[in-house]
DNA sequence: TAATCAAATGCAACACAATTGCATTTGAAT
DNA sequence: ATTCAAATGCAATTGTGTTGCATTTGATTA
């Protein structure tokens, strides 16, 4: 029997695991990240999160990160982009060895969790603590109305 | 015969082959980047630089990224940094599939070229032009003081 | 080598992302 | 209900990057 991942309810779940407070802030940051395909920029979050205070918002963003909570990918623009981690992570070790995809046309950032990467080597001396496979392109949605 | 490519005469060479004027902050900041195994961040730039307007070094890595020169990656705190390319890269088109590692200790982004990545699949839809590796860990030097 | 002119630089001002310190509020425990 | 650390809100500041415009400079050509 599978949990949702995405319900008011596991919001509070999750917050609990990690010994946060559960607050409205909090909350309404988990609920405007979910449910999306692709990660939420910065700017994005903050007219989103209209009625919260912008440091507020940046404090949350923190501590989601340090827990493990959600994960921070940076776009072509140098932008940040956050979405909520899906499963592995734990606090200050992230495991989000996917593959990030960010549209050169929208500039939307894919976070392709089912995506399992190959193995490569590094020079000798270089010890991984994790990694991405940044791609850039055009996503379905772009591909398809450049035609 | 190889060309030497850290050189006064490689930098002005390389203004010329894409139509730049050979200036002195542009020279200066080539020879900057140059002889260096890591990528150089935009505040260590800007302070390498102090003769320079801060505007000025902007536009400055602005032409060298769209001519090909120099290709720009963001670390882990979201500050971009830059590196000479090391060939393949022209107008608008950069080829820099390569590796980068960022170390969490120093926050050095090392730029391998010489490694050859492995192919990986994307989910139908998505059209790749470009992409990199981008991996964290501890770096040789870090990993050597660790202990 | 002097004149010319677009290209490049410098300066002032601005826009936005992100942080810090401190007062106030609030969620959870007693 | 009371309490208190945790979380939020507010004011001010730092840092990154951009825009418009005046000035300077490197390459061209006379």
């Amino acid at each position: 029997m599978k949990q949702p991942t995405n319900t008011p309810n596991h919001f509070e779940h999750l917050l609990d695991q990690h010994h946060l407070k559960k607050t409205a802030p909090r909350l309404k940051v988990l609920s405007m990240m979910a449910d999306k395909e692709t990660a939420t920029s910065q700017p994005d979050l903050e007219s989103l999160m209209n009625d919260v205070d912008r440091v507020t918002l940046y404090r949350i963003l923190n501590v989601f990160e340090e827990k493990g909570i959600i994960h921070k990918v940076f776009d072509l623009n140098g932008t940040a982009n956050y979405a909520i981690c899906t499963s592995n992570c734990q606090e200050h070790r992230h495991h989000d060895e996917h593959l990030h995809f960010n549209c050169t046309q929208c500039n939307n950032v894919y976070c392709l969790n089912d995506l399992n990467l190959p193995a490569f080597d590094l020079p000798p001396g270089f010890k991984v603590n994790g990694f991405t496979l940044y791609a850039t392109g055009l996503c379905p949605d772009c591909s398809k109305k450049q035609n």
